[in-house]
DNA sequence: ATTTTCCCCTGCCGGC
DNA sequence: TGCCGGCAGGGGAAAA
């Protein structure tokens, strides 16, 4: 599933190829992708647009255009957004948008659970600065994120650290796998109160989080079943993943058994000696 | 205000 | 062999 490390992945590949192309043609192969947009508007909106860059918050990316607006896009669970030189049929399928450029390369949307959505933004600055202030949180990896900022946001939160670390509008970019590899390496329990955590910890936590992210670009992103990256090329990093999906198998730090339990209706792998009930 | 539950969607897998 | 229920989890709406 795409989080933070893949759209990342996929925000640097494109924005070496993308920025700077002009949109030729957009079809939209299935409607719901841009809805609740009246059919035709987006098309309208991008055509013969220039791309200026390529940016991504949280798991959001963010196409700016030359007439000040943008498309904002999300792969969600399936997603997969895959650019090609050409536009000849690269077999991929589930297609929801496919974008042709002034070069001939090309940018095509698949979604097999069609659950991605692609939007416009407004074309106003500030009012783009709101949109994405409202949606997303503090940026992980950036220079922003301090231990002492974590600290911060958690406190006084009496929900689990987990479900808090999902909640996007707090911290923006980790999903399932990831909190639950985070949480691994801090040593913390997925159902520990947030606000309950010792400085120590959130020092910890804040180590690990940033450590199993960059990690994870490094790596180009986890492939699990249908993740490739802005080439259509798998990642690697599931094959360095610690506990998440390995429910049965040795901690790689204690040796005991892996346990999967279930926390805010997502599947979370810990180890029962390394991260100690609350 | 914060936290929890439900929903969307479809391929896949285990059980019978 | 084939059917079927349950599972997977991103985010957001709705409920608590």
């Amino acid at each position: 599933m795409p989080e933070l490390p893949e759209v990342e992945t996929i925000r640097s590949q494109l924005s070496e190829r993308i920025p700077g192309r002009r949109i030729d043609t957009i079809a939209v192969y299935d409607e719901k992708t841009v809805s609740p947009l009246a059919p035709g508007e987006f098309e309208e909106a991008v055509t013969g647009q220039t791309i200026l860059a390529v940016n991504r918050y949280g798991k959001y990316l963010e196409f700016p255009l030359r007439s000040g607006s943008a498309i904002a896009l999300h792969l969600r669970m399936t997603g997969r957004l895959h650019w090609r030189p050409g536009s000849a049929d690269d077999g991929t399928r589930f297609l929801k948008l496919e974008l042709t450029f002034d070069d001939g390369s090309s940018l095509v949307f698949g979604d097999m659970r069609r659950f991605g959505r692609a939007w416009l933004l407004p074309e106003d600055g500030a009012a783009r600065r709101d949109y994405w202030a409202r949606k997303v949180g503090i940026e992980p990896l950036g220079a922003a994120f301090t231990a002492k900022v974590l600290e911060q946001v958690l406190d006084g939160r009496r929900g689990p650290i987990k479900p808090t670390l999902l909640n996007q509008s707090i911290v923006s970019g980790l999903g399932n796998m990831y909190v639950d590899e985070a949480l691994f390496q801090a040593k913390i329990h997925p159902l520990r109160r947030a606000g309950s955590l010792a400085t120590r910890e959130i020092i910890a936590l804040h180590r690990a989080m940033r450590d199993r992210l960059r990690v994870a670009v490094a790596h180009g992103g986890a492939s699990i079943d249908s993740y490739r990256d802005g080439l259509g090329q798998r990642g690697s990093m599931q094959d360095y993943l610690k506990v998440h999906l390995h429910e049965g198998e040795a901690c790689p730090r204690c040796g005991c058994v892996v346990v999967k339990t279930r926390v805010a209706q997502r599947g979370t792998y810990w180890c029962p000696t390394c991260q100690p009930e609350p």
